[in-house]
DNA sequence: TTGTATGCGTTATCAG
DNA sequence: CTGATAACGCATACAA
């Protein structure tokens, strides 16, 4: 008898299996007397609710999926912390899962959730639109960071373009007149609402000199971006604070001074942009926030609630610190 | 008829469920004709078996669980990464948690898993023992990074106590001659090890100038803790890198210049040490080499192989960055 | 080579 | 209030 179950627990507190359930579930009463038993067995037994069996019995598991493109991205991390926080609390399992930027292994991923018969997924795509994400219509999906514009589901998302905005607006402001973005993986929702607002403020304020590179979100993306510009602008605009991490690091490398010889942002505002040399000027993302809000709106969800608003836009905040100046 | 089972393959394909199990576990000898028509029948439907259900009857469930202790600390990520690459390839899935450091958390991790009936575990303490671990008879335990020496299973440890041995006999090498470590949580198997070498190299040496403070593997924890110090040692030996970080910066905040007028080392090196200003001398562990180990460890034990040595100890090796100067 | 029937651990339905 | 028992989706022993 290695391992325990509902019987033997029945057995020992000499009641049936039904009514053990009961009071594991709480399903319907049961006498004082009885329920002591139980308990009493359940704790003497060390009896721990198989929830294969449950969740094929019941048809729902408690769990949700959470599949991060990036586990190396230091900005990926806190929202997770944002979700396991939500979800604890409302007693639901985290399967947590990185799809390390492929769409097969994001794929993989999709189809070893859905066997597993997750309630509901948080989804951060890898890059390019991923059309497994339609075969899942059992579960429900709430996009994070990223959004499938052409998929149904919830979304959560930053403001993008408008911190995008404000940031050009801070940087013209101060002087700058040519620029370059250096961005990330231009299938990604991110990447291209942040070159929207880049645009937008180049649109608006009639600045002609600038240039746009995508390439990945990534240090060593942003190191090979910026090898690639003719010539140095006034600001070098990344489209997060790993890229801008390469792009500084390799201008120093080239014997430029940042932010002397030019200026240079990020977004995101991972916790180690405040301590970079020198301290990163980026757009703060509130990443907790995000976290916490995906998790929120997948339970309502779950629970029948929210059917308002499809989603909710959380607002960036501009973090001016020391990798620009004024010119 | 929303969710499709193995008896929908089974009708449209005009066969028994029991041929269906068949060509899909390859268990038994299927005709040509038949398998073909089930295979057919499988894509039309876009049929996923229910690994519930297949977990209740078959016993185990090749997934495998994976509790780290802080998903923000950047060199778990890297172990991360060594597990899932090498799970795939076997066919594994991963369900990855994270403990954020809380023994209570690991507890409730720890029986979520057992009750999802995960064929094993890849564990990283969070830092004081949790005997919950003892109760999972049925699963197979890898530790990693931090052993339990009191609980039996495998273990994957990179050589901490050499590692950082080796360090100190540089540091003394290059006229050290007064040191404070900085440690992490004083419970953790790697602070311990980190700090009988330590020991060791003092001892050894006949070194008495020298301090030890117990703290945390944070960078929180190593501004703290450095400004305890009384007075400022030759050098400042750091239980990981994030207390590097966060005691250089706030030596730098105090008007110290690192290494002028101290040097300070890390442990681990983190992708971002070698960027980190000044650059910073460290022992490197071989993090993605530790997480592959340890699900190589973890599944031969679970093929039954691997019964000769119960632990694998892979070698650190010393970077000299400049973070440290001769004196 | 194929099909039928049983059971994995739970919950829920139905009598009592 | 309590106890049998069917059913969840699948793999397998047993029959054919």
């Amino acid at each position: 008898m290695r391992k325990i179950g509902i019987k033997d627990v029945a057995k020992r507190a000499k009641v049936s299996i039904a009514t053990v359930s009961r009071v594991l579930n709480n399903s319907a009463p049961v006498s004082p007397e009885l329920k002591r038993r139980v308990i009493e067995a359940i704790e003497e037994l060390g009896y721990n609710p198989n929830t294969l069996a449950q969740g094929l019995r019941k048809g729902i598991t408690k769990t949700v999926g959470f599949i991060i493109p990036d586990i190396t991205n230091p900005f990926f991390p806190e929202l997770v912390k944002g979700v396991e926080d939500y979800l604890r609390r409302k007693g639901y399992a985290l399967i947590l899962c990185n799809s390390d930027q492929e769409v097969e292994e994001e794929t993989r991923l999709l189809k070893v959730l859905t066997a597993k018969k997750i309630d509901g997924l948080i989804f951060i795509g890898s890059g390019s639109y991923n059309k497994e994400i339609e075969n899942l219509k059992e579960v429900k999906i709430v996009f994070l960071d990223r959004v499938y514009e052409k998929a149904k589901g919830y979304y959560v998302v930053a403001d993008n373009e408008r911190g995008m905005k404000e940031l050009l607006e801070y940087l013209i402001d101060t002087g700058h007149r040519s620029f370059a973005l250096l961005n990330g993986n231009e299938e990604t929702f991110s990447a291209k609402e942040r070159y929207k607002g880049f645009k937008d403020a180049m649109d608006k304020h009639g600045i002609k000199d600038y240039t746009v590179i995508f390439g990945s979100f990534t240090y060593e993306s942003g190191s090979k971006m910026v090898r690639k510009l003719r010539k140095l602008p006034d600001a070098i605009v990344c489209g997060n604070d790993l890229i801008a991490f390469g792009v500084i690091d390799t201008l120093h490398s080239m014997g430029f001074s940042v932010p002397n010889d030019v200026s240079v942002t990020g977004f995101d505002d991972i916790p180690f942009s405040q301590h970079f040399k020198p301290p990163l000027t980026t757009v703060r993302q509130p990443a907790y926030e995000l976290g916490r809000h995906a998790a929120r709106t997948l339970i309502e969800a779950l629970n029948g609630k929210r059917k308002r608003k499809k989603g909710v836009i959380l607002p960036t905040e501009l973090i001016i610190r020391e990798s620009t100046k004024r010119r």
